[in-house]
RNA sequence: GGGCGCGUAGCUCAGUGGGAGAGCGUCCGCCUCACACGCGGAAGGUCGCUGGUUCGAAACCAGCCGCGCCCACCA
């Protein structure tokens, strides 16, 4: 160690990140270590996929423990000589970026309407240059270590190719088809949504009863319901095939008051004796179990209510052009004055919601598109229930499974304007539809040679995160990177993405390259506030993961988020990050002493001066740095992160400093030339194996002091990970030590 | 309605058949020549409740109470 260097470690008395951490990633960048070659097979490499976060978001904790997770994985067998590449790449975010550009517009005072989609779409782009790399630059403070030269963005050319083959290749096999479905319909975002992004949430409504009178008779049957507005599309009334009360109805009519309609009497197993009067209205073009009822009995499916939330023309002239809500109003009053209207009583029950735009969902029946999965889900249920997919937790794993047992169709057409505009064209003239992955030459109708029109909607963002561990490698496109690095090794994400993300590329890529696309599924913490409320912005209960970096350092923040997580739900807690601050701190001031007073002295490793006749503290501390090290890796190859933290804590804090360095400080004391050589040469040992050990969890404050090392040949985050040496566990020296301690 | 998870020291959490632990906080003493982001020491718990299994239970089983989450077409 040069002079210069010598004062400036011997001036700084406590670790400085701020001062450390730019330079040090810098270096890290500028040596390559990101980004692999691509070459060898994916069995020998080592690869994990981001999951993209969305381009409109900015890093939050979760994203912080998530990434944290993955680049100490990415770091560990990066140091174990595996080619490594960590996929990074961030999302389109279909739904939440169209929103932010419209919100930046009507500021502006203008509708997107106004602009026509081009221009829309043209303005989105120009958002997402501008404000899209926000998140990328956030992930790099916190360390991470990913491919970023090969940064993926899911609407990017080749992406949108890969999308066209999967699309059309699911079309082609029947499983991607067009159909009028019920589906939820979004009034907040004016599109339909699946069924996934929908949230029921509990509402107090009014539960009305109202009297049908039966035809040619003087009896009524009372029907309950909380939307009264939609009895204008009543098309039947059901009543239980075994409920004795109305078995002389079944088979007559009754008739729908304030319309006048004919409404068959119908049995059917869906109806519930017990609840309300037993008899149910059936309204197939508006709830998705008379929907269901509906076509299992041949009924009319009439709509009354459009895609803007307003009582159609169907709903007659008394009621046309009303919002729902008004609509509701009038024909309870219109009832009540007819005397139909029996009952009305609060009710509580729980009601679809969007997920995205927070308004409730209006079931209706709508010309979309639909994948059917129930054919996907086999080979994906098969490959984790044999074991070729691991959940951790396992808990998981039945979540999956039971969910995918009972899947449904996924209704995959949005009406945006940003994202995969579907790959399909209809000619007007002869009604062909054509899905293909380009557009056909000419725009033209092959068969009549009329003008083509393609469908205007796009696909759920989820249809493209289907497809995002390969064609973030080039897929389809047969690339170096994706021989290299597919199937991926680890994917780490949150629970509340197991449907829709998880499930999903498990599936498309066992059907379009035959493949599953990870071998593990790391299920990680939520983590809560403090309060063990949910932490979001608009609760006020977030924490930025960016402030913690500038206060204490990103070290500090990813050993506290590692220590805190856990199989479970946690709340965050500022002390493990402080806990991580110490430990940086505590490994800078031990290496300091260490190094200031080793002098030039070589590892002992390297000159094999540790035998069993040196001196039984440093029997023992070889002993305790080799159990952890091989407990560390453990921990960590099981996705066990707190303990290995909490160990690597351990160590460095009781066995090394408190004892150890206690211990030899008076053989190191006399000065390098003077000390003892092998209390030097042990020490050195011991602090480039708890570095090297360390560095997948906390990279920078490591890879700082490894500058001072004095034989050092190379970047630690490229030097080898330490592999237990068991010889050198010693029951002996530890016992000795353990005694006189008495640890 | 079904499922999953949780309830251990003031706080946040480990521990899952045989010693009740960590970090933070609290109290006492220390700026001791690596570190006050530090060092030494101390106090603090009927391990939600009840019953069972066992030589032995915080841990296993059953029931109950409380909290959280997910799924579900009772209008």
């Amino acid at each position: 160690m040069d002079a210069e260097r010598r004062a400036k470690l011997e001036a700084t008395t406590r670790y400085d990140p701020g001062g450390v951490e730019g330079r040090v990633y810098a270096a890290w960048r500028a040596g390559g270590w990101f980004t692999p070659e691509p070459e060898g097979t994916a069995a020998e490499n080592y690869s994990i996929a981001i999951p993209p976060p969305n381009v409109t978001g900015s890093l939050h904790m979760g994203h912080g423990l998530n990434n944290t997770i993955q680049d100490t994985l990415v770091r560990k067998h990066r140091m174990m000589g595996e080619r490594v590449k960590w996929i990074i790449g961030t999302d389109h975010a279909g739904i939440a970026t169209q929103s932010v550009v419209e919100k930046e517009l009507r500021a502006e005072g203008i509708d997107r309407h106004e602009l026509g989609r081009e221009a829309f779409v043209e303005r989105v782009w120009e958002w997402r240059e501008r404000y899209g790399g926000r998140i990328v630059e956030q992930l790099q403070r916190l360390g991470a270590s990913g491919d970023f030269a090969g940064e993926r963005f899911t609407l990017d050319d080749g992406y949108v190719a890969a999308v066209h083959r999967v699309f059309v290749a699911l079309y082609e096999k029947g499983l991607v088809y067009r159909d009028n479905y019920m589906v939820n319909w979004d009034p907040g975002s004016h599109s339909a949504i699946s069924d996934l992004e929908v949230e029921n949430r509990e509402v107090e409504d009014t539960l009305y009863s109202i009297d049908y009178p039966v035809e040619a008779s003087d009896r009524v049957l009372t029907v309950v319901t909380v939307r009264p507005e939609t009895m204008l599309a009543d098309t039947a009334v059901a009543v239980n095939p075994g409920d004795e009360r109305y078995a002389d109805l079944v088979g007559g009519h009754c008739i729908l008051p304030l319309v006048g309609r004919r409404l068959p009497i119908i049995a059917d197993e869906h109806v519930d004796v017990e609840f309300g009067t037993g008899a149910l209205k059936i309204t197939p073009g508006h709830d998705p179990n008379d929907f269901e009822i509906g076509r299992g009995h041949g009924l009319d499916e009439i709509s009354v209510i459009g895609e803007d939330g307003r009582l159609t023309d169907e709903a007659g002239p008394d009621y046309s052009g009303l919002t729902a809500a008004a609509a509701q109003e009038r024909v309870v009053a219109d009832l009540r004055a007819a005397g139909a209207l029996r009952a009305e009583e609060p009710y509580v029950h729980s009601v679809p919601f969007s997920h995205r735009s927070g308004e409730r969902i209006e079931p209706l029946i709508s010309l979309q598109w639909f994948c059917r999965m129930d054919e996907l889900a086999k080979p994906a249920i098969d490959v984790v229930r044999d074991g070729r997919i691991r959940f951790t937790p396992e808990r998981w794993e039945r979540v999956y499974l039971d969910w995918m047992e009972a899947i449904r169709p996924w209704c995959v057409s949005r009406q945006l304007w940003w994202g995969h505009q579907l790959p399909v064209w209809y000619c007007d003239r002869c009604g062909t539809t054509i899905v293909a992955e380009r557009e056909p030459e000419g725009a033209e109708c092959e068969s009549c040679g009329g003008a083509l029109r393609r469908d205007e909607d796009v696909l759920d963002t989820w249809f493209s995160s289907a497809l995002w561990p390969y064609a973030a490698l080039g897929w389809p496109e047969d690339t170096p990177e994706l021989r290299a690095f597919y199937p991926t090794d680890v994917l780490s994400t949150a629970r509340d993405i197991i449907y829709l993300w998880v499930a999903r590329m498990i599936m498309t890529s066992l059907e379009l390259l035959d493949e599953i696309p990870f071998s593990d599924v790391y299920i990680h913490s939520v983590i809560q506030a403090p309060d063990g409320r949910r932490m979001s912005k608009s609760l006020g209960t977030g924490i930025d993961p960016l402030e913690l970096i500038d206060s204490h350092g990103a070290d500090a923040l990813r050993f506290g988020l590692l220590a805190m997580s856990s199989s479970q739900d946690v709340r965050f807690s500022e002390a493990k990050v402080q806990q991580g601050r110490d430990l940086a701190n505590k490994l800078w001031n031990a290496s300091r002493l260490i190094l200031l007073n080793a002098g030039d002295a070589e590892p002992a490793a390297a000159t094999g001066a540790v035998a069993s006749s040196t001196p039984v503290e440093d029997r023992w501390i070889l002993s305790r740095l080799e159990r952890t090290v091989e407990l560390v890796d453990e921990r960590l190859d099981r996705f066990d992160f707190s303990h290995a933290a909490l160990e690597l804590y351990r160590f460095v804090y009781s066995d090394l400093c408190d004892w150890y360095l206690e211990i030899v400080k008076p053989r190191l004391y006399d000065g390098p030339d003077q000390g003892d050589a092998s209390a030097a040469a042990n020490l050195l040992h011991v602090l480039e194996r708890t570095l090297a050990m360390a560095h997948p969890l906390m990279p920078f404050v490591t890879e700082e002091i490894w500058g001072y090392m004095p034989d050092r040949r190379s970047e630690l985050i490229g030097a080898p990970y330490p592999i237990a040496e068991p010889a050198r566990f010693d029951d002996e020296a530890e016992a000795e030590v353990t005694a006189a301690i008495g640890l």
